[in-house]
DNA sequence: CACTTCTAATCCGCTGGAGACAG
DNA sequence: CCTGTCTCCAGCGGATTAGAAGT
């Protein structure tokens, strides 16, 4: 039993290392005990009552099926290849770029959402990259059969930029320019009325274009407007071209502001989009002026459940618990996890649900002003606007935090006393990390502390089933050939991989051979790679895949409840007497190393991990976990409450590192580390101006190595670029800001950069970017006298630079920017939500995640069937049209009593004028959300929103808008969301990021 | 070292079309 | 014969997992 309260943590304030372990901030304003909510429950009860006083609006959608049962069969990735991925992932090329500009008449169509609209059309085309992902391992592949794919090459990067750009009135040289800040919409009107009906329906934007894609050009059979296509320019192509390029063809400018409507609505928007790493000023402007309604110093705890009111501890505590941890709660037990009935967004959304009306105030003055700005160039902006640090901006925290103290406490004690409910053993609850205040004026105490659990059960680790021989013989020089279960083993996994690009890289066969030979012997029959054929072995493999899969839906049931009988052990820890579910139990099984891109170490064999080689860390008074293979024992059992991961063994590729198991993103130990790297990049706003400033002056520096902070530190607010650490040899070729070689940067007169690099898994950064002139000199100076190969920034590293940015701002690290510009551009974007219902609101959301995802360059590769898919749409919604005009006409005839007419197959039609009414608004309907489901997917096809979400966007800046707009959470957070962010569900909706 | 971020692969439920059948 | 309803099933896409690659 332990301690209880001590289970808090402390952590001393030292300076928070990004990534470090100990760095923690404290998080002071969040409502207390909302804070972690979430995870854990343990089992216990769970009332269903939990309902939580909150709880109204309708549920929605089905029941989220959710697996509940995670298992799955993991299969080893090492053997069934299949797939055949490509590599392509960009989009297709054209450059487009996102025009601004808005004409008035637009209508809020934006459904679409800018994106669409941004994106030009005209764009005549422009470069036209091919693959995407171009070191990476895909590469090779010979383009895919696949028509979509090819094209799209522009990456997302560049999108990104022109959000912002040209002016929509400048017409002349502007366009030759790319990108950038220019552009401001002049007229925000337009932007602000919205019909009704919107979005979906107007496709009238219509995407005038031919679909970029080279290969889709299948004949769109039906109608032209689609919206779908008009986008397309700028989808195909990889999202960083979008939106920087906008320039590229001056013609096309022109002719983009005719475009949509879309304009406006990006032009409204645009001022926040991601590329204004300024946007938070507008954002600062809008809070003041605010709020209808709610005051936006609500007390943390406020909307927390009402547990107020007095009650037996008990009860109270459960109250509490359960409201906030509500999705998570049930589910502990592995039944329940899919219980959770009620949903989230009741509960939240009860809390608040306040029309959203108030949105719009702000807008205008946005559009007014922070447009103007938009044009000049950020430095300049910054540079003219006051050094100081605007600490007033953040009038909602502050509040916040000193009431949310004392809330917290409860919240805290009552756990404690829940603790002691359930009987989950001793313990704890961790949840108790202490909170050190914010200092008002911006100095945050941050508060750190080794010390991360009190108590720690688990059940280790599961190791992958023995290698069972299936006997198949390889062939070698057109014979059968013998092998042991060792080496059949390893030709297996290759075998395997037959269809995916791997197979067909030299490099890849290469390792792969290596790592064999020894296993075969030197005397093998098998002297070399070139005799062997693996096919039958290949056709063995696709045999049982397919066996497996014409299993009665009964044997596949068996089989997985068999799997989750075996596994349900390992799922869960208890955490300072809490259950949380641990997040990969399972040992990686061998296999063959699949590096991203051109990894020099794809292929080699990833040997079998054995109890040997597996650490383990459980509480020093806890059972130390069974070892599950007979025979053999753990290496090492530690005892180390520093750290938060379960057991590590070292990775047989990279040696030098490590693999670890640790809790699943729903616990609240990962929660917790969350909310405090959001509250970290929250800081940040507190401090930007004064970093923009400082950077700006010293573009000019005489000091090389000042200069070069100054510059690359720009770029990653700019650009929200990676740090880049260095890389050794045998590691794939990527880089990030700080390794940036001399040939990744291209300098465009007058004052353009153009990028051009891998980044983080070999994905393609490619973006165009107008920069202040200093800068752009700064480049030039930088490349000077260097060769290709050689570093942009040699004075600079990114422990240099972090070392900076941490005198700068405790804990601030490159990584952080990345954050604190996701998150200040969705909050800043979703201020110009203006959907009149769910589904365009979603759709608002959605536009806005875009931008986010667009900035951060989260790519996907466009789905093979994507082109086809939309042809079907199109067809589709040609015969939904001509249904209608059909309908109008039979309308027409019946109410003159004419008789109906037949249709093309000879049969009448018709019926009553009621009937037919009723059938043409149907009709209207379905053909309305088709084109909004049309754009989405089109707009989508380049862009993962995944990623940012679960990593990048302050979750409370979603739950808030939900609330603010009475829309269900679960519109925009699944299930597993839905639980890795239970400590945000209960922000006040006035929250701003 | 420890932990976060990311894309690809895989899983799995949902949607909607086809066919059978009833009214 | 026509229309509506129900079941079955394939395909689509979102949800999850895996595990590589960053910080």
């Amino acid at each position: 039993m332990a301690s209880n309260s001590s289970a808090v943590v402390q952590r001393k304030g030292h300076s928070l290392d990004p990534g470090g372990p100990g760095s923690k901030l404290q998080m002071d304003h969040l409502g207390t005990s909302e804070r972690y909510s979430n995870s854990s429950r343990i089992m216990e009860e769970e009332d269903e009552e939990d309902e939580q006083p909150l709880r109204i609006i309708r549920s929605v959608r089905r029941g989220d099926g959710g697996g509940g049962s995670t298992s799955a069969a993991g299969s080893s990735r090492g053997l069934n290849g299949s797939a055949s991925s490509n590599g392509v992932k960009g989009g297709s090329a054209g450059v487009s770029g996102r025009k601004v500009e808005g004409d008035a008449g637009a209508d809020k169509k934006r459904l679409l959402g800018e994106l669409r609209a941004g994106s030009n059309v005209g764009s005549s085309g422009t470069p036209v990259t091919k693959k995407v992902k171009v070191g990476a391992g895909v590469e090779s592949k010979k383009k895919e059969p696949d028509p979509d794919e090819d094209d799209d090459d522009v990456p997302l990067a560049q999108r990104i930029n022109n959000a912002k750009k040209t002016p929509p009135n400048t017409s002349t040289a502007s366009a030759a320019k790319k990108i950038q800040d220019t552009s401001k919409p002049e007229k925000a009107d337009g932007l602000s009325n919205h019909s009704s009906s919107n979005g979906p329906a107007s496709p009238p934007m219509s995407r005038a274009t031919t679909p970029k894609e080279g290969q889709d050009k299948k004949t769109r059979p039906t109608t032209g407007n689609s919206v779908p296509e008009c986008d397309d320019s700028d989808d195909d192509k990889p999202l960083s071209h979008r939106k920087s390029q906008v320039g590229s063809n001056g013609a096309s400018k022109e002719s983009k502001t005719v475009m949509k409507d879309a304009k406006d609505i990006t032009a409204k928007k645009r001022p926040a989009g991601p590329s204004n790493p300024t946007s938070d000023r507008h954002l600062e402007k809008k809070l003041k002026v605010v709020p209808t309604g709610q005051s936006s110093s609500k007390p943390p705890g406020s909307h927390a459940p009402k547990s107020g009111s007095l009650q037996s501890p008990k009860s109270m505590v459960k109250k509490e618990v359960t409201s906030l941890e509500k999705g998570t709660h049930k589910k502990n037990h592995e039944g329940d996890d899919d219980d959770d009935d009620v949903p989230l967004a009741q509960r939240i959304t009860s809390g608040s649900s306040k029309p959203a009306v108030q949105k719009k105030a702000a807008k205008v003055d946005k559009d007014s002003d922070g447009e103007d700005d938009d044009d000049v160039p950020l430095a300049r902006r910054l540079a003219a606007s006051t050094p100081v640090k605007p600490k007033a901006v953040t009038p909602l925290k502050k509040p916040l935090s000193s009431s949310g103290k004392s809330a917290t406490k409860k919240v805290l004690e009552l756990r404690k006393k829940s603790k002691k409910v359930t009987n989950v053993t001793s313990v704890t609850k961790k949840t108790t990390k202490t909170i050190t205040p914010r200092k008002s004026n911006g100095n945050q105490v941050i508060s750190g502390g080794a010390q991360k659990w009190t108590t720690l059960e688990h059940n280790g680790v599961i190791f992958p089933p023995a290698y069972q021989p299936h006997g198949v013989k390889m062939l070698y020089k057109g014979k059968p050939v013998d092998l042991t279960p060792e080496q059949e083993e390893v030709a297996t996994m290759f075998a395997v991989m037959k269809d995916t690009d791997y197979a067909t890289k030299t490099k890849f066969i290469e390792n792969f051979w290596n790592d064999w030979k020894p296993i075969l012997g030197a005397k093998h029959v098998i002297r070399d790679f070139e005799g062997c054929d693996f096919t039958p072995i290949y056709n063995w493999h696709m045999a049982e895949k397919e066996k497996k899969k014409s299993m009665t839906p009964e044997e596949k049931k068996r089989v997985k409840e068999e799997k989750l009988k075996v596994e349900e052990k390992y799922m869960w820890a208890v955490v300072d007497g809490v259950k949380e579910k641990v997040g990969n139990f399972r040992v990686e099984p061998p296999g063959l190393f699949r590096g991203r891109g051109e990894h020099p170490k794809m292929g080699k064999l990833k040997a079998r991990i054995y109890p040997e080689h597996i650490v383990i860390n459980v509480g020093e008074d806890a059972p130390v976990p069974e070892c599950p293979m007979p025979g053999h024992k753990w290496k090492e059992v530690r005892h180390d409450n520093t750290v938060t991961w379960l057991a590590f063994w070292n990775d047989p590729i990279n040696t030098k590192e490590f693999k670890y198991v640790f809790l699943a993103a729903s616990s609240s130990l990962k929660g917790q580390s969350d909310m405090e790297k959001y509250e970290k990049a929250r800081m940040l706003k507190d401090y930007i101006e004064n970093i923009r400033s400082t950077y700006t002056r010293n573009f000019s520096s005489s000091d090389m190595a000042k200069r070069q902070i100054a510059v690359a530190t720009y770029l990653i607010d700019r650009l929200a670029l990676r740090a880049g650490n260095e890389k050794d040899e045998d590691e794939a070729d990527t880089v990030g800001c700080c390794s940036l070689k001399v040939e990744h940067v291209t300098t465009v007169a007058p004052r353009s950069l153009q990028f051009d690099f891998l980044g983080k898994d070999s994905i393609r950064y490619f973006n165009t970017v107008e920069v202040e002139d200093q800068v752009y000199k700064a480049i030039k100076d930088f490349k000077k006298g260097k060769q290709n190969g050689q570093d942009l920034f040699d004075k600079l590293d990114t422990s240099k630079l972090n070392a900076h940015l941490k005198d700068i701002m405790p804990g601030l690290t490159a990584k952080v920017f990345r954050t604190y510009n996701a998150s200040i551009t969705l909050d800043t974007l979703l201020q110009d939500t203006v959907g009149s219902n769910v589904i365009e609101k979603s759709a608002d959301y959605q536009r806005a995640n875009k931008e986010v995802a667009i900035l951060c360059n989260h790519q996907r590769t466009i789905s093979k069937s994507h082109s086809s898919q939309m042809e079907k749409l199109e067809s589709k919604m040609a015969e939904a049209k001509q249904l209608l005009v059909d309908l109008k006409v039979d309308l027409d005839r019946a109410r003159k009593g004419k008789p109906p007419l037949t249709d093309s197959e000879g049969k009448k039609r018709g019926g009553n004028p009621e009937t037919l009414q009723k059938k043409i608004a149907q009709t209207e309907q379905r053909i309305e959300k088709m084109a909004l489901d049309m754009s989405i997917k089109d707009d989508l096809k380049t862009v993962a929103l995944g990623t940012s979400k679960i990593n990048y966007m302050d979750p409370r800046i979603t739950v808030a808008w939900c609330k603010r707009h009475d829309v269900p959470i679960e519109k925009v957070f699944n299930k597993s969301l839905l639980a890795k962010f239970s400590w945000a569900m209960n922000v006040e909706p006035e929250y701003r990021f």
